[in-house]
DNA sequence: ACTTGATACTTTGCGCTTCTACACATCGGC
DNA sequence: GCCGATGTGTAGAAGCGCAAAGTATCAAGT
């Protein structure tokens, strides 16, 4: 019983930035932290992971140049912009301010709302 | 500055479920309940709520019979099915882990993964 | 030498969901 | 008579994640 779990609808933008906010670092490395994190909860396809990182790309979230990985190879590390820095606080803040909402309607007792 | 914040796809589901597990409900109330309940952090647009019924109805989840509302009006009131109560535990489970991983990754410091 | 697996990026097309906007109907209050 | 709240519904548009397939390099096994 695999625990993966698909990711909801604009989920992926906010970890990829959180991610990328701790460094730079290349799509590839990207889902495996995450993957690793997140102890396998998380798992981003390459065919998610790609396209979410155009997407943030053209948004001006973040910056990109091709490197020399850590294997040796050419690789596109990717970088925060000061408009995607930004962006991750609210983001960051909108989803805790929803996560809590959403636990605590998933809480509620039989009883129901008082 | 109202803290209104859309959805994430596949969340809108949960929520409805867990609402009608409490008691039938007309889907009108579930929206006001789901608001309430949140404190306007989770506002469902009509064309979302019903929608999301109609499928639920169609996956099996939920039976609705016209009845008589509290004020006196007919309305579709909405019960859960032995197999939505099902459904809603494990997708109840799936956000928990969801959630718990996401909060994970986003409480990250500058110290990354240890 | 061949093949497998890991690394690393790209693209296309499908399917699903949500949102905006509109339409229709009844009821109570002003 | 009109407007807001109650209550259900549809149509169109837009967005996003995923599977799948393709490209390419490199290390390690057989």
């Amino acid at each position: 019983m695999p625990p993966k779990s698909d990711l909801p609808q604009g989920t992926l933008d906010v970890l990829i930035l959180k991610i990328v906010a701790l460094g730079p670092v290349h799509g590839y490395a990207i889902a495996q932290r995450l993957q690793q994190i997140s102890r396998d909860v998380v798992q981003v396809p390459q065919g998610s992971l790609y396209p979410a990182l155009h997407r943030l790309e053209n948004r001006g979230l973040l910056t990109a140049d091709w490197k020399e990985s850590e294997t040796g190879r050419e690789a596109k590390f990717y970088s925060l912009t000061s408009k995607g820095r930004k962006h991750l606080e609210t983001e960051t803040e909108d989803w805790r301010r929803l996560a809590e909402a959403v636990s605590l309607i998933l809480g509620l007792a039989e009883g129901g709302v008082r």
